[in-house]
RNA sequence: GGGGCGAUGGCGGAAUAGGCAGACGCAACGGACUUAAAAUCCGUCGAUGGUGACAUCGUGAGGGUUCGACCCCCUCUCGCCCCA
């Protein structure tokens, strides 16, 4: 209903008329205050691809409702926006059409930070920071130093995963899918040795397994400790017939004396040496098959084992057996020693290789509820603990001291001992690409590596260079920026021409929202001690084993370096979900589904998109795009705008619906209270929308009494962390004094919320049969008599005694018979 | 092969500690207003049977625990993710 009395609701002129009054008041700056308890809220920092995406709205608009809320709650809130500006797509755009990486990246955040601004986000801009800055990249290099001086940075001649197509090596967790493709363009990876920085996250394997201090969810916590891959056991030394020691972890110790061959990955350096001269050609020609295959398909279970005899034999060293020596891909050369003690009889790969090549299969393991096993009847393995048999000095061992009693015995005759080997492997920096932060480091022909001098930082990005991808890093092509003097001789020195992981740039970003123009250290210590850590991390969980890997462990290095204090730097962790096109697919351009945040936005306000966006779905699990449900929430912020705005139309006061009003209205704050504690955005929008539903239909018998008022603000200050726009400039029209956005969040009064009457459920054996409405304080013994004498409850006792009457206060009575 | 997460009307989802399944919204249908439409407002809306009050069934399938199960336990199917 157009009423002509009140204003129309026009997003687009209310939206950017607040955007530009707060930012010109300077509204949502956040600077030390020790007055008031600090809230550091983060979302994981975006990449600046060109265009802000739906995603980018999912995870931002919701995380921003969360920081405004805190900050009605009292909190001086930070809630910063930078750019993670460094990476492989600047330079695939550059390549592809011929403009330079650093004006691709930058006219992109140009644009996105206009797009940021329509969202109505409390950014604080003056805290902006951007990786690929000098002012920034300048403290990464120093952090690369730091790293390099406490000995957690090193470099070595590496066989590492590289992408033929971007020729560049990838970490890891870059390298994806069965066929292990390139993350970033989809190309098979291969093998290829360089010369490449590592950081030695490994070293902090077993504390990073830690999540006492922190309250993040199970989920990334589980794929954290699956990543890192701890498992116990023992390393023990064979040795080769020709005297090499031949070292291998195993978790099962106890089964030593069962070792019936051993098996090396085929890159394992004794190879060579152990392969005789009858088993040359097939060795080689073995190996050559393997380096062809991904480490994936190498360990499928499901899949025909594969070796060749070496021809070489091992001796063991508990049992003195000659034993011979195989290899095989299943046996990888990254995890572990790179070789394996084969035991058939107790694990399933190895007795399938036996079974497959006629090897031997020794039974060392009793367990105690299987009948005595019977090797030429085995199936399968029994890989089961148990007691030891046939196992030289420790035959009769139970079960439950095997694999300790093992350890003792080979560490006293100093074959072996007890060692726990992690899956993590070191972080592997370097990248052969140019647009990234230079690696610090001079290569010195008499000095050896030596890192840049401090004051010299920072190595900077020269602008002038050749960035098509060669398979060498542009910067050696670079006519002059490589050859520099060596910082402790003087002589002729050569600069690392690799740049660093990205994945470096946004381990440490939130120190530098501390202090973005900070130019005495990366971040200012009095700013460090009143913000962090963070208090709210807000992001995708598809950073669960890269980026929140990476961070923790930096801050836990820093912290040993005395850079940083405390176990861990971000407290609360909470994941989006992904929303997907309303065909319920990723979104992408070729499909079609993408949903552009801007048109949207054009179209109904931001306001209404941020509080679709809170609605639509569960934010932990996102879902696909519904274009009919925004036009939901639309219709509700018209309807809260044409609710609280229209006069009223008769002065009749309704005791009753006033109480109704209130009940409803400090229930709803409850609820909505609580659910922006737990995260949960869509109850919050329903809960809002209800209470609107009910405040329309009351209106015109409380419109007179102060009840309404009372509703109208706490409806707008609710409303306001959701939909900040709206909210204030509804908060102006009803006469109330800018800006609701400093406004405290209002405390529930319990008394009104207080229900005085339940309906109490009257089931026969777990069945409703009435329902009935009475006191909320109703006794156990009257609850019981009322259910009892109800006539539905009669009709089904069918005049039957029933057995027993359960009361569940303040819910039902079940009556069972 | 192992682990994790999930499955609720035509659709998205709700159900806070084991106690009324389906809040809220979308779509659909009916009505009011209108010359008409849009917008807005009111109403219906899990399935089956019944004019109806009501009855029976119903949270992926099967079993179990319980007075009572979307919720806890076991087995299975399907989907997504991680690892091998």
């Amino acid at each position: 209903m157009a009423n002509k009395s009140i204003p129309n609701y026009i997003p687009a002129e209310i939206e950017s008329k607040w955007q530009k009054k707060w930012e010109d008041d300077g509204l949502y700056h956040s600077d030390i205050d020790l007055k008031k308890p600090k809230h550091y809220a983060l979302t994981m920092l975006p990449y600046p691809s060109g265009d802000l995406h739906i995603g980018h709205w999912y995870a931002m608009a919701p995380s921003d409702a969360r920081a405004r809320y805190k900050r009605m709650n009292g909190f001086n809130v930070m809630f910063p926006i930078g750019f993670d500006a460094f990476g492989l797509p600047a330079e695939n755009a550059a390549i592809k059409h011929n403009i330079h990486p650093r004006t691709w990246t930058y006219s992109n955040i140009d644009k996105m930070r206009k797009q940021f601004k329509t969202m109505g986000a409390m950014f604080d801009w003056r805290r902006e920071m951007i990786s690929s800055d000098e002012k920034y990249y300048r403290w990464t290099q120093y952090f690369f130093e730091q790293l390099f001086k406490h000995g957690l940075a090193y470099h070595k001649m590496s066989p590492v995963d590289w992408c033929p197509n971007c020729n560049t090596t990838l970490a890891r967790e870059q390298v994806w899918g069965d066929d292990r493709h390139c993350e970033r363009c989809g190309t098979p990876v291969i093998k290829k040795n360089l010369d490449q920085w590592f950081f030695r996250i490994t070293n902090y394997a077993e504390e990073l397994l830690n999540y006492d201090t922190i309250d993040w969810p199970s989920r990334v916590r589980v794929l954290q400790t699956n990543w890192i891959g701890k498992s116990e056991g023992a390393l023990v030394k064979f040795q080769t017939e020709q005297g090499d020691e031949l070292e291998v972890f195993t978790t099962r110790p106890d089964t030593l004396w069962g070792v019936t061959f051993m098996v090396l990955a085929p890159e394992h350096p004794l190879v060579k040496k152990m392969t005789t001269a009858a088993q040359k050609n097939a060795v080689d020609g073995y190996i050559a098959e393997t380096l062809r295959q991904s480490d994936i398909q190498r360990e499928a279970s499901d899949k025909e084992k594969t070796g060749v005899f070496t021809g070489g034999y091992a001796i063991n060293p508990v049992s003195g057996e000659k034993i011979p020596v195989w290899i095989a891909d299943y046996v990888l050369m990254t995890y572990g020693t790179g070789a394996i003690m084969a035991v058939p009889a107790h694990d399933e790969r190895d007795f399938e290789f036996a079974r497959k090549f006629l090897l031997p299969i020794k039974v060392v393991v009793q367990p105690d509820n299987m009948d005595d096993i019977q090797v030429n009847l085995m199936d399968a393995a029994v890989p089961a603990i148990g007691t030891l048999v046939h196992s030289g000095p420790l035959t009769g061992t139970p079960g439950d001291q095997s694999i300790k009693r093992a350890v003792d015995y080979v560490t006293e005759k100093g074959v072996g001992k007890g060692s726990t080997n992690y899956r993590l492997r070191d972080w592997l920096i370097s990248r052969q690409r140019y647009w990234g932060a230079p690696i610090p480091m001079i290569h010195c022909p008499k000095c050896g590596v030596v890192p840049v001098p401090e004051d010299q930082l920072p190595v900077v990005l020269p602008d002038d260079v050749e960035w098509k991808p060669t398979g060498e890093s542009p910067l050696k092509l670079h006519p002059t920026w490589r050859f520099t003097k060596c910082p402790i001789c003087g002589g002729d020195a050569e600069r690392d021409t690799d740049t660093m992981d990205t994945f470096m740039c946004s381990s440490w970003y939130h120190l530098r929202y501390l202090s973005p123009d900070y130019a005495d250290g990366p971040f200012d210590p009095k700013e460090y001690a009143y913000w962090m850590p963070v208090d709210t991390y807000t992001g995708g969980i598809e950073h669960a084993n890269m980026h929140l890997m990476y961070t923790r462990f930096f801050h836990k290095a820093l912290r040993d370096m005395g850079i940083t204090q405390g176990p861990e730097p971000m407290m609360q962790l909470r994941n989006q979900g992904m929303v997907l096109g309303e065909d319920s697919e990723k979104m992408s351009k070729s499909r079609g589904n993408v949903v552009s945040p801007d048109d949207l936005v054009n179209g109904y306000g931001a306001d209404t998109v941020r509080a679709f966006l809170m609605f639509f779905a569960r934010w932990d699990m996102g879902g696909p795009w519904s274009s009919g449900g925004i036009d939901g929430v639309q219709r509700w912020l018209r309807r809260v705008w044409t609710t609280i705005l229209e006069p009223g139309e008769n002065g009749i006061v309704r005791e009753e619906s006033v109480k109704i009003l209130r009940r409803k209205v400090h229930q709803t704050l409850k609820a909505v209270t609580r659910d922006f504690e737990q995260f949960e955005f869509n109850t919050i929008v329903s809960g809002l929308m209800e209470l609107m539903n009910e405040m329309a239909r009351l209106k015109p018998e409380v419109y007179q009494s102060p009840a309404w008022n009372e509703a109208v603000e706490i409806y707008l200050k609710m409303l306001a962390p959701v939909s900040p726009h709206i909210a204030e400039e509804l908060w102006g029209l009803v006469g109330k004094p800018y800006s609701i956005h400093s406004q405290n969040w209002p405390k529930v009064d319990q008394a009104a919320a207080h229900e005085d009457e339940i309906t109490l459920v009257i089931q026969v054996n777990g069945k409703v049969r009435d329902r009935i409405t009475v006191a909320v304080d109703i006794s156990d013994d009257e609850a019981k008599k009322i259910a009892l004498a109800s006539e539905s409850v009669k009709k089904a006792l069918q005049g039957q005694d029933p057995r027993q009457v359960i009361y569940v206060k303040g819910r039902l009575v079940n009556i069972v018979i």
